[in-house]
DNA sequence: CCAATACTCAAGCCGCGACTTGACAATCAC
DNA sequence: GTGATTGTCAAGTCGCGGCTTGAGTATTGG
């Protein structure tokens, strides 16, 4: 949904570059969490705890296999800040909207200039 | 443009309720920086430290006239976040499309037609 | 069994970011 | 002019978030 609390988790977990890092490695395919890390120069369990973050906040859904832990991409989740943004930008065009309105009802449309009012 | 640099700037400006909250008022329009202090409890030079992360985010253009300075929202900003946004789920759906070819490839489908030819 | 892999957990360090305070500047209203 | 409004700046406090370390737990392969 829209509520206010799953925005806000989704919007802090992207706010980190090496959160967004993760995303885009999986955004091209599920991945482990040591394939993962190899290429970030952090330690494994800060991966492990930037995981956290991008699971509480419904971004990537993971699963525990034998021994090794597969990360993939949950849609829905980016799918939370994308419809606050287009929200944002809705309400943003639909004022331009009703401001041309009123300015086309306060002022009428510029005919020729009747600036000086020469008295006849 | 989507270099790393701005998307850094937008997604760290969105990682913010309060910002969101004065990204939000200002979409519904233009307001002065006490105006948008008002309704949120904190220091108006709180306010002012956001207004200045969101403007150099590219997300909010402000504008001093006399002694108050006017902000409305600058959609090209939040543009940044959508495209990042879009390209993300672009390629995870891709990805999906590539499994099912693959899928195709190893298990030829009951049905008349396969996509792809094996390598010669 | 033994060793290596792939995490997991708890604790602690530390810098950055959100916020306040207080003093100052510029503009408006009378 | 005086005083109120509106914002600006610099400095400082403080908690949270990102990261490491180190020790521990399953799981796999030989």
């Amino acid at each position: 949904m829209l509520n206010s609390d799953s925005v806000d988790r989704v919007f802090h977990a992207l706010g980190d570059a090496t959160r967004r890092a993760i995303v885009e490695r999986l955004s091209r395919g599920a991945l482990s969490v040591s394939e993962l890390a190899r290429p970030l120069d952090i330690t494994l369990a800060a991966v492990v705890q930037h995981l956290q973050v991008l699971e509480e906040s419904g971004i990537v859904q993971t699963e525990k296999v034998g021994r090794v832990r597969s990360c993939q991409l949950q849609p829905d989740g980016l799918r939370v800040a994308e419809s606050w943004l287009a929200d944002r930008r809705g309400l943003w065009e639909r004022r331009f909207d009703r401001l041309g309105q009123l300015l086309e009802e306060a002022e009428p449309p510029p005919g020729p200039s009747r600036r000086r009012k020469d008295k006849p």
